[in-house]
DNA sequence: ACTAGCTAACGACATCTGTAGTAGAGTCAG
DNA sequence: CTGACTCTACTACAGATGTCGTTAGCTAGT
C-alpha cells in the first residue's frame, strides 16, 4: 500500500480541480471555461495552477491533442475533501463532535440529513472488517 | 446593524486565538507560554501574529500592565469557528450533507455523536417558536 | 512552405503567512 | 538615578498563493 502524504490544496486550486473531477479530464482550456463565474480568471492564470497542481502531484498530462495537454486527477475529489476535513478537524481538536454541534446550531444541519448519515453508518457496522480503521 | 465581515483566520492565529480564548484575556507572553508544544515558536513570532490579528479585528488591548499589554477577544471562538465551518462548507457546494457523509464514511463519527446533533436539532425546533431570532 | 492562431513555458509581482532579529523605550529593584 | 530587564515597534525574509504578461514553438489550413 503506497502511503502518500495527502496533498493540500488551496482554495483555487480545489476550484480547479473540481472542475476536472467534473469532466474526468480535460484541457486547460476547458478547465478554464468551465470555471464557475465568480472565478473568472485569465487564462494563463489557469495554466499556472495547473502547473503547481502537477508539481504537487495532484493531477497529470495523459496525453497530447494538438498543442494542448489533457490532464487527468491523480487524487480523487474523495481523499482531497477528506484532506480539509481532517485540517479543519485538527483545528477542532481532532473531534467531530464540535463541528457537528456547530453546523446543528446553526441551522446547516437537517434531521433528514441526519438520517442519511445514519444509515451510512450503519451499512458501515455490518460490513466491518475490510473498512477504514480508526488509528489513532 | 454591524453586519461584519467575519474575520478568516490563518492555522496559526486560530492556535493564538485559541490560547486567548482560553485565558480570556492576557500578555503576549502568556499567550505564548501556553501555545502547545508542537507549536514553540519565538516570543516575537507570538508578537508578530498578534498584532494581526489586531490589524484584522480578531482582538485589541484592553489595558497595560507595566509594560505589558493585555489582549482580549474581539470574535468569539464561536464566531470563529462558525467561519472556518462555512468556508469549508463553501467548497463542498453549501450543503452540510457531504460533509457529514465523508465524516462518517470517514469512520470519524459515531452513531453517539449523532444522538447528541439530534437533541441539539430537537431542542431547536421547540423552541422555534419564539420569534425571530436568527442573528448573525 | 507560410502564416495565423493556439499552447506551453517562463518569468514577474503583490499579498499573505510563518518566523524571527534588533533597537529603543519603559519599569523596577537598589 | 542607574543598571538590568522586559516589552513594544520595526524591519526582514522566505515560501505559498493568486494573477498575469510575454515569448516562442507547434498545428492546421491555404
Amino acid at each position: 500500500m503506497g502511503r502518500k502524504k495527502s496533498i493540500r490544496l488551496t482554495r483555487f486550486e480545489i476550484e480547479v480541480m473540481e472542475v476536472l473531477w467534473g469532466l474526468g479530464n480535460g484541457s486547460i482550456r476547458e478547465i478554464h471555461e468551465r470555471l464557475p463565474e465568480h472565478k473568472q480568471v485569465a487564462y494563463t492564470t489557469v495554466q499556472t495552477v495547473v502547473r503547481r497542481l502537477e508539481e504537487k502531484g495532484a493531477l497529470r498530462q495523459i496525453k497530447k491533442i494538438g498543442t494542448a495537454f489533457i490532464f487527468e486527477p491523480v487524487v480523487t475529489r474523495k481523499a482531497a475533501h477528506l484532506r480539509l476535513i481532517d485540517d479543519l478537524l485538527e483545528l477542532f481538536g481532532g473531534s467531530a463532535r464540535p463541528l457537528m454541534a456547530h453546523l446543528a446550531e446553526s441551522g446547516k444541519l437537517s434531521l433528514e440529513d441526519l438520517r442519511e448519515v445514519e444509515e451510512i453508518l450503519s451499512e458501515q457496522q455490518s460490513n466491518e472488517g475490510g473498512g477504514p480503521r480508526s488509528k489513532g
